[in-house]
DNA sequence: TAACATAAGTTAGCGCTCATAACATTCCAA
DNA sequence: TTGGAATGTTATGAGCGCTAACTTATGTTA
C-alpha cells in the first residue's frame, strides 16, 4: 500500500529524500486539502507541513508568510467556481433565463459543497483582497455573469443595464449562500426550499 | 484623573483590592469593545485581561472558556441591533414599504458601523450558534421583520406568505452587507450604491 | 467574635501556533 | 572540481487558550 503511495507520487526509491522536488506545489496542495475540510481558522501551516513530511520551517523558503500560501488557495478556488458556474450554464442554456438561474443555483452548490473555500474567498481578509491573484480571478468572475445577462437583455428586449442587474441577482444568491452555509436559515426558517427561491426571485429582480 | 475614574468605578479608594467587585462584567465589556474594533479574530481574552487588570487566568472563574464570552458578546449585539431597526421602522411608517425599505437599510448600515459583531453574529462558529441566547435573541429580530411584512401585506391586499417574503428581503439584504463589508463589492462593482439598489429591489421582491 | 467554607483572585506550566536565525545539505553551473 | 544558491534542518522567541495548585478575601454560622 505504501509502495503504491510512492510510485504514484513518482518517487522511484526516494527514501527520504532531503530535498522534495516540489515541495511549494506539495504545500499548496496539502493546505488547499486542509482548508477546504477543517477551514481557514482551524489550518494551521504546521499541519500542512507533517502532512509533507518536513519541518515546520521549511515554508518559509517558498511563501512570504501563512497568509500567502491563503493566497494561492483562493485563486485556485475562483477557478474551480468559474469552471462549474461556466459548466451549469452551458447546459441550461446560453443567454437564457434558465442558464441565469442555473448559475445563481451553481453558486449556491459551490457555497454549500466547499464551504469553507467559500468564506475564505469572500471572507474579510485584507491581505488576500489586495492580493493581484485574487483580483484578478474575482473580477473575471463576476464578467461572466455580466455577460449573461447582457445576452440575456438584449434577447428579450430588456432595458436595464447589465452590470446593475448582474449586481442585484449576485446580492441575492450571495445572501442565500452565506445565509445557508453559516446556519442562519437553519435557526430561523429551516423549512426554506434555497432552490425554489432562486427561481422565484430571479425573474423578480431581472425586471427594470 | 485617575482619582475621578476611580470613583466613577464605585471604588471609594480601591488602591488594588484583591478583589474586582464585578469581573465579569468588566471582561464582557471589555471584550465587547475589542471585538468591536478588531474582530473575534484578533480578539484574545488575554488582553481583556489586561485591560481590565486581572491574570490570563482569572476570566475562567467566571467563563466556561472563551466561545462563552462570544457568545454573550453576540447576544448583546442582537440586542443593539433589534433597537437600531425597530427605530428606523417607527420613523419611517410601520407596515409600509418605506418603513420595510428602513429595516433593510438598518439592516446594512448596522453591518457597516458593526462590521466586527455583524461578522461574528452571522458567521459560521458552531458553539455559538446553538447557545441559548444567541438562538432566542435572533429569532425575536426576524420575528419583527416578518410583522411588518404581514402588516403590509395585509393593508395592501397582497397574497404572497409573509414569511417566504421576510426571507426573501433578509436573504437580499443580507448579501448586500456582506459583500459590501468584506469588500467584494469594492474589487468588482465599485460604483454600486448599496441605498439606491434596496430601495429598488425591495418592491420587486414584495410582489407576488 | 472566631472559625471556616467558598468565591475569586494568583503563579506556573503545558501544548500549540507563526515566524526568524543560524546551520546543514544538495544541486547545478562555471 | 568546486563554490554558490537553493532548499532543507534545528533551536528559539513570543503569544495564545486553558488547567492545576495555591492564596486571599468575604460573609455566614456557631
Amino acid at each position: 500500500m505504501s509502495k503504491s503511495a510512492d510510485e504514484a507520487s513518482g518517487a522511484v526509491h526516494a527514501k527520504a529524500k532531503y530535498h522534495h522536488g516540489d515541495l511549494k506545489e506539495a504545500l499548496v496542495l496539502a493546505s488547499y486539502a486542509l482548508v477546504a475540510e477543517r477551514g481557514a481558522e482551524n489550518f494551521s501551516l504546521a499541519d500542512a507541513c507533517r502532512e509533507a513530511g518536513v519541518s515546520t520551517a521549511a515554508p518559509y523558503k517558498h511563501f512570504r508568510d501563512r497568509d500567502e500560501v491563503l493566497e494561492i488557495i483562493v485563486a485556485r478556488a475562483f477557478d474551480v467556481m468559474a469552471d462549474r458556474s461556466m459548466a451549469a450554464v452551458t447546459e441550461a442554456g446560453v443567454g437564457t433565463l434558465d442558464g441565469i438561474i442555473a448559475m445563481g443555483r451553481a453558486y449556491v452548490q459551490f457555497a454549500v459543497e466547499e464551504q469553507r473555500l467559500f468564506r475564505l474567498m469572500f471572507g474579510q481578509h485584507p491581505k488576500l483582497k489586495q492580493a493581484e491573484r485574487v483580483v484578478s480571478d474575482g473580477t473575471r468572475c463576476f464578467s461572466s455573469v455580466i455577460e449573461q445577462v447582457a445576452i440575456y437583455c438584449d434577447k428579450s428586449g430588456l432595458e436595464g443595464n447589465p452590470k446593475e442587474i448582474a449586481v442585484r441577482l449576485w446580492t441575492f444568491v450571495h445572501g442565500a449562500a452565506s445565509l445557508l452555509i453559516d446556519e442562519d436559515y437553519a435557526i430561523v426558517a429551516p423549512e426554506v426550499d434555497i432552490e425554489k427561491m432562486i427561481s422565484d426571485a430571479t425573474p423578480l429582480l431581472l425586471a427594470r
